[in-house]
DNA sequence: GTGTTTGCAAAGTGTTTGCAATTTA
DNA sequence: TAAATTGCAAACACTTTGCAAACAC
């Protein structure tokens, strides 16, 4: 086993490669912010300001694009519950949300905690490419 | 049994005066638009189309204002999938729904459709308002 | 060098608000 | 008449766009 040592930066930019990105200084700044730590729940604005709060000069608008270009890649997968805000998921697997509808907070809850046991078949023609389980609590 | 005659502006009369709305014009019109034919979802805007197409002069402001009180008295459910717009549900009974996502049209599904065996505890000290599922199709 | 990406500012979309005029009870 | 409701236009929050300058390869 060879010694490895942590190279976030190399790490960064396979991910935004193999996603058919180009590393740009923005892109693998917002994806260490995004990816380098636990999964997030991040709107554009949220991003922005931690970008700016840490000495990343990168506009919204680039912000937005990125974002969307991550969700495009598969990088990340975009969660609308609040009406006019946009979150972005870093947890792009099979899971569901509690969403706390006083605060507009998500929260993850694993595939497993949920049973699902009978779905009405996709009517003709379509097909599922999600099922999504909203967990609404008052606080 | 007695016999009984359609009354579709006493109905919509009772239905504001019991959730504590006095039934103007504007209100009368909007219920009856929502709630004289079958379930719909439908945007603001949407609305208020409808209602100048009926010749009801109403402003989309007072739209607005009134889907929320309807939502508020529980008349109404508002409904969140897709970015920047809101759709409101005249549907407020235990059911999910289809998301088209190419056209972004909704569709109900029986709740007796969706067999959902296991939840995860509401958060302590949270309720769960709701459980919603949405099962996204891609067209 | 060439094509991509960025930043800016402007425009766009859907929604909310302040307030005078109108309507309801 | 008193209180609630409406319409208008302006304000709002969030997001997208057009285009020249900067950057990656």
């Amino acid at each position: 086993m060879p010694m490895v040592t942590v190279r976030p930066y190399s790490q960064a930019i396979d991910r935004l490669r193999s996603a058919g990105l180009r590393p740009t200084r923005q892109r693998l700044a917002l994806a260490r912010l995004l990816f380098d730590g636990c999964d997030r729940h991040i709107s554009a604005e949220q991003l922005h300001s931690e970008a700016l709060t840490s000495n990343i000069r990168v506009s919204l608008a680039t912000v937005y694009n990125t974002l969307h270009q991550f969700t495009d890649a598969g990088l990340l997968r975009e969660i609308v519950v609040d009406a006019g805000r946009s979150y972005f998921d870093t947890n792009t697997g099979d899971h569901h949300h509690f969403f706390y509808e006083k605060s507009g907070r998500l929260c993850d809850i694993p595939a497993e905690m949920v049973g699902l046991t009978k779905l009405p078949e996709a009517p003709a023609g379509f097909n599922i490419s999600r099922v999504e389980v909203i967990v609404r609590v008052d606080g």
